[in-house]
DNA sequence: AAGAGGCCCTGATAGC
DNA sequence: TGCTATCAGGGCCTCT
């Protein structure tokens, strides 16, 4: 599901709602996700403070104040929800957690704060959540990843280097994340529209140039995604359960059989499918 | 080493 | 109405 706009739009409202608050309790539904839980992993997190909340590629890195901490990745279906106490009563004073918007089944974690409580939705479970020890033990979870778009290592010359006899088609290098984190299935679709490369050509026959175009496109992309709050196809996205608006912006992505929308192209969007991810392409301005 | 393909899992939707 | 098949924002693992 999220790729990294949709990590960065809830990375940003776990830092606005959570950072500086304690870990008062928490309570786990089902261990049983693409990893299965750590046994300690209440054990761990309780009553530590969120000191700090960053992003990698697709991941969400909490941290303590001792640099413990845990890595939540949202696979394709994960969502995080926050859910904030409120006063019900006047009269009375008592409150209660009002959720809307929280899916009533797969919610699997819950973690509650004072004032609030974030709870981890996932129904196909294909994220998962990883408790790190210090910042060495984060690193290398991290290794083999390469750099993200936005990172100075992310360069047109490292691309064209990188593309060297490599027989793979362009389209899947954009998803593998050894060679660039953080983009995915929607966005590596997006991208090559706008270099006007073919998702099916091989990475060895780009050019200098169009690794140029990979290179400033990639950053282009993502960061207007983000500008936007992120992409919605199927279900809503942020912790409040807003919907982002970059889908309006989608060029190629499910817009089979519609028009190019490159002014003065009259080509169609199709269909294919690469290395088992589906693809859209123009079939005309994208050679 | 690089590349192809299977697989993990639930839910929505399309077609009969 | 209800069945079956197909496809989803990801990425790990195995085999060649």
């Amino acid at each position: 599901m999220p790729e990294l706009p949709e990590v960065e739009i809830v990375k940003q409202s776990l830092n606005k709602k959570i950072r500086g608050k304690t870990i008062k309790k928490v309570s786990v539904k089902n261990r049983n996700l693409r990893f299965k839980l750590a046994s300690n992993f209440e054990k761990k997190i309780i009553n530590k403070k969120i000191d700090r909340i960053n992003r990698f590629s697709k991941y969400i890195i909490l941290k303590f104040d001792d640099n413990s901490g845990f890595v939540i990745h949202l696979g394709m279906s994960g969502t995080i929800h926050l859910i904030g106490k409120v006063k019900k009563n006047t009269i009375t004073n008592s409150s209660f957690y009002h959720s809307p918007n929280l899916p009533k089944k797969h919610n699997h974690i819950e973690i509650n704060f004072e004032k609030i409580k974030l709870i981890y939705n996932d129904p196909r479970r294909f994220g998962y959540l990883l408790i790190f020890k210090n910042e060495e033990e984060l690193k290398k979870k991290f290794t083999n990843f390469g750099p993200e778009p936005f990172s100075k290592n992310f360069t047109s010359i490292y691309i064209y280097n990188y593309f060297r006899n490599k027989k793979k088609n362009i389209k899947s290098f954009l998803l593998d994340q050894k060679f660039v984190s953080g983009i995915g299935n929607i966005y590596a679709s997006e991208i090559l529209f706008f270099c006007r490369i073919n998702p099916s050509k091989k990475a060895k026959n780009l050019s200098l140039n169009d690794c140029k175009k990979i290179f400033y496109f990639s950053k282009l992309v993502l960061k207007k995604a983000i500008k936007q709050g992120g992409s919605s196809i199927r279900d809503f996205k942020n912790t409040t359960g807003n919907q982002g608006k970059f889908q309006k912006n989608f060029k190629v992505y499910q817009r089979e059989n519609l028009n190019c929308l490159k002014g003065g192209c009259k080509g169609v969007i199709k269909k294919k499918f690469i290395s088992n991810r589906s693809s859209f392409f123009c079939n005309i301005c994208q050679k």
